[in-house]
RNA sequence: GGCCCCAUCGUCUAGCCAGGUCAGGACGCCGCCCUUUCAAGGCGGUAGCACGGGUUCGAAUCCCGUUGGGGCCA
């Protein structure tokens, strides 16, 4: 039972996975999953001075974490000599192959192709013309099958039917399809996608900054967000949506004739904004299991989930988790920003220590919000503008002139530690 | 150097294949609303068909060239 469909993700093991290989194995699965077919993983380790196991094992786990999965493999092509020894022969009985030095000086096995010039059709680009292709190497001098050789056996016996990548394999693709051809065999459908590009124009690699999606996940990203993001990277939605929940609402929206052959430019602000937006849709049970990795310190014991409601608004990715929490719960020191308040805010905050006795904030934020909404009224009752009462409320709670919202505040800090800050900043300015 | 691909607001792009809607949306930015602040949300605004020739009554759209950018191989 053949699947009419069949891509596959055939990485090498030389390094980490990258955004650009991420998001081609996205559409490979993406493609494969529109048309009911299926997707195979392929490691094209043939080059054994540079592959690890180790760079495997790093993209195996980083395609595990964005959620994609293969029908078929891993294969490696280390383990599959036997094919491209047979393919070898085949081209050597149509006298199509010859012996000779390669650059290094060393013997390697060259295919002279019947013909030098010719097109292909690519899914994005129509008729795709290349010429005066010259003889090239099939097999290396230590014996291993050159990329382009390997590459066109395991896209035949696997029987791929599209081969989706990257347009920096448009140039190779001519001398494949002179390979096929000499074999006697059809091409697969090619569709190139558009270059991911850097800020300056240029292929998105490892000069760009943080290009590898391991780094990503370490800075906090989310890999739904991640996902998402690289999906409009030479795609888009027919409405125009531009966020997707996860891989599943992806594969339900997704459709190859919105695909494009214009390169994309990778806008690293753009994944931060989105990022922070799938965070703040992550209900604060999740997400407070998911920045625990990132904290250095416990949340406040008895009131995680309103700490982690009072950080989602501000944070963007989970490693600012540590950060927030110090803003929110660290050592307050009143002299810093006493200056900053008129006397008349020890009025104000003696009125809000004392209005605290009695009360349990200790994370109730309903309650929490009452007791807000009863200091906001006796504001109004004494003439003061709400934001001469919340202003110096939120620096003695936290230091700071922005942050949560006020309720949130007292919720987190619970009405003893709110109660020791309000008093302090209090005796700060009346000391003044 | 050879071969190949690409070209619409700052960014991602829709529109191009089957020429004719003030070139549409989103992000960003600016302003306003909301808000103690920030964020979020709502409303409004800014900004683009690289250039030159054709073809046509009519070109972002088709053709040629130029320029620019990129890729691969050397």
């Amino acid at each position: 039972m053949a699947a009419e469909v069949r891509t596959r993700f055939a990485p090498s093991p030389t390094g980490m996975l990258h955004l650009g290989g991420a998001r081609t194995v996205l559409f490979n699965y993406l493609f494969a999953r529109y048309h009911g077919g299926e997707v195979i993983l392929r490691v094209e380790d043939t080059d054994r001075t540079r592959s690890t196991s180790k760079f495997e094992q790093s993209q195996l786990e980083d395609l595990a974490w964005l959620g994609l999965r293969f029908d078929k493999g891993p294969y490696r092509q280390s383990e599959r000599g036997e094919l491209y020894a047979r393919a070898k022969q085949s081209l050597s009985e149509r006298n199509l192959t010859y012996e000779a030095e390669d650059e290094d000086g060393r013997q390697a096995l060259y295919f002279r192709p019947p013909e030098r010039n010719g097109s292909f059709q690519d899914e994005l680009r129509g008729d795709v013309s290349f010429s005066r292709v010259k003889d090239f190497v099939i097999q290396k001098s230590d014996g291993s099958p050159s990329y382009n050789f390997a590459v066109v056996v395991d896209d035949l016996e696997m029987d791929i039917t599209h081969v989706i990548r990257g347009e920096e394999h448009l140039s190779n693709t001519g001398r494949q399809a002179l390979l096929y051809r000499a074999l006697g065999e059809d091409e697969p459908v090619f569709l190139h996608l558009g270059l991911i590009l850097g800020p300056d124009g240029k292929k998105l690699s490892k000069r760009h900054g943080a290009a590898s999606v391991a780094e990503y996940r370490d800075e906090g990203y989310l890999p739904d967000a991640v996902v998402s993001y690289l999906a409009l990277l030479g795609w888009n939605h027919r409405e125009g949506k531009d966020d997707f929940e996860n891989l599943a609402e992806l594969s339900r929206e997704w459709d190859p004739s919105r695909l494009g052959a214009s390169p994309a430019t990778f806008d690293s602000d753009r994944l931060l904004a989105l990022n922070a937006r799938h965070i703040r849709r992550l209900p604060a049970e999740e997400l407070r299991r998911r920045i625990e990795p990132f904290l250095d310190e416990p949340l406040p014991a008895g009131r995680e989930i309103v700490a982690v409601e009072a950080m989602k608004e501000e944070m963007r990715v989970l490693s600012d988790a540590p950060g927030l929490l110090r803003e929110l719960v660290g050592p307050v020191d009143p002299d810093v920003f006493v200056e900053e308040l008129p006397e008349s805010s020890a009025e104000v905050l003696g009125h809000v220590a004392s209005s605290l006795e009695g009360q349990s904030l200790d994370g109730g934020v309903e309650d929490a919000r009452d007791f807000v909404g009863e200091l906001r009224a006796w504001a109004k009752d004494h003439g003061l503008k709400t934001r001469d009462l919340l202003h110096p409320l939120r620096l003695a709670l936290t230091g700071r002139n922005r942050g949560p919202e006020m309720a949130l505040l007292f919720a987190v800090l619970g009405t003893e530690e709110a109660r020791g800050r309000i008093e302090r900043a209090r005796e700060a300015i009346l000391r003044a």
